[in-house]
DNA sequence: CCTTGACCTTGCCCCATGGGTAAGGTTTAT
DNA sequence: ATAAACCTTACCCATGGGGCAAGGTCAAGG
């Protein structure tokens, strides 16, 4: 008998996304007490703790939904769940890539304000002039 | 006498966008005709390419509030200005440390996939296991 | 048996940065 | 005068959570 609470600490999910994932379907509706709580079993921690790590590693939701019917069916095909980790590694390659620009652009004006008391800024110049 | 769709397309910014600002208080509220339609000048125009510029630089509302007061305050120092970017620089830092944690162990989990059609995958037993 | 405290329930609001849509009013040109 | 194009406000959606409030449940101890 595994209560939400329980279940959240054991996981690592909180209580509260741990109803989330149940209202989106990620997980099945879970088994209640008469009063109406929540009962997990072992296998429901282990399945959550896959759901952690997966957002460990970034994927979404969807790609997350995608991941859990694969891991459950036993006759999946490998290259499934490697085309959609393919696909999110090209999803953070592109956000890192966004972000690189930024950085660089960023650094730049950086290095080349004084960041002293005078107003003259080349930070507040591209800004205003990009 | 510019309406909001067309200072939409002069400044890059959508009108969706616009009255988000004005509502945030990062632009003042604007005038209004008899009829209850927003009215802006060319000098509104230029602070909202300003706001979308720094938000190409990823910057936040809250940050661009600041850059906004900086900009227009004449006897401003550059070294608060410096300040916020170098402070932006590091939070990008830090997404980017995140993303490249993610990407290796992605990485080394795709290249150990075979891939085809059996059902045996390191990335699953990654995410069940990690 | 009853109380108390810890835990659970649902429902709602909030963050940030937008996209979309609907019902209705305004403006402008024909 | 009317139609098209534009504007207004007020909602809902997504992402992935955090938090609070009012109320119900459970288990332990008196």
């Amino acid at each position: 008998m595994i209560t939400i609470g329980e279940a959240a600490n054991l996981s690592g999910v909180s209580a509260k996304m741990i109803r989330k994932y149940e209202e989106s379907e990620l997980i099945p509706k879970a088994k209640r007490t008469d009063g109406g709580y929540r009962i997990y079993s072992k296998n429901d921690i282990h399945t959550l703790k896959f759901i952690k790590h997966s957002r460990q590693l970034g994927f979404s939701m969807a790609e997350i939904k995608e991941l859990l019917s694969l891991w459950k069916n036993k006759r999946r095909k490998s290259a499934k769940v490697k085309e959609i980790a393919s696909k999110h590694i090209k999803d953070l390659n592109q956000k890192k890539n966004e972000i690189e620009q930024m950085l660089s652009t960023l650094t730049n004006l950086v290095r080349c304000c004084h960041g002293d008391d005078r107003p003259d800024c080349p930070i507040l110049e591209k800004l205003e002039n990009y």
